[in-house]
DNA sequence: GTGTTTTGTGAAACGCGGCTAACTTTTTGG
DNA sequence: CCAAAAAGTTAGCCGCGTTTCACAAAACAC
């Protein structure tokens, strides 16, 4: 049920690889984080377990759920992305620190915090670096 | 050496309950982080080995180290519920939440983001609820 | 001053999220 | 087709930050 810091970041990494390549497995998703390929498998079986994955033969898939938490995540993480290079910071320690920040807020914090800030809707970009 | 998100939030409660009460206790800690006093009993401990707190008899300050983490924690925790209460959120939600945005960000990455958001010094408020 | 209540500590355990190592299964390429 | 490489799983371990429970030590209240 309750969906963790990591938890999120796995779905989001399934979100991001599957635009980029279509179809993304436990290795993908291990590369991605920087994680062992044991730490996906045990994550994926809990993710499958609580209905936001499923898991193919070779290959693993967000569920409606899952999605929507991942496309969520991903919107924030590009907001925050944003909001810090915007003030400044390197493209690469904005990634960083925005992967945290992206997992702090609720829904409808997050949704209030964008409207005054005015950035509108996180321009996607799954396909990059 | 490396401090955690959790002795972070240590050395901030330390410094709030010390403004507001002078002494500060174990207990008291433990009741304004809502965890056990065995939990503080170990993270004290810790925190004293690691030169950010000094345990006197019955109770604990902030070292020169301690003082410099706890305050920089608690001008971030006023500047992420204040950004939070200007856009809307609920005094206590925005507490709540600004509690961990707090840890995300460097120093540096902070410094940038209040400065093109403009909101100045945080106002000190460790005397309210 | 003595007994009760409050405060602090220590030991053992747990959940989480990683890791390594060993193994199985699948894919791949000669 | 078959061997080797790649991918996935399983078991066991670790560190962190909690908890509970039992106990020790102080403080407090008469």
């Amino acid at each position: 049920m309750a969906l963790r810091e990591s938890g999120e970041d796995y779905l989001e990494s399934i979100y991001v690889l599957s635009q980029r390549q279509g179809t993304v497995r436990s290795i993908d998703v291990a590369e991605y984080l920087g994680v062992t390929k044991a730490s996906v498998s045990k994550a994926m079986a809990a993710l499958e377990s609580t209905g936001y994955v499923e898991m193919g033969k070779r290959d693993v898939h967000l569920t409606e759920r899952g999605l929507e938490v991942a496309r969520q995540m991903w919107e924030r993480h590009c907001f925050f992305v944003g909001l810090l290079e915007d003030a400044g910071v390197s493209a690469e320690v904005a990634s960083q620190e925005g992967c945290h920040m992206e997992h702090c807020l609720s829904e409808e914090s997050f949704e209030k915090l964008r409207a005054m800030l005015g950035r509108g809707e996180a321009t996607d970009s799954t396909s990059e670096s």
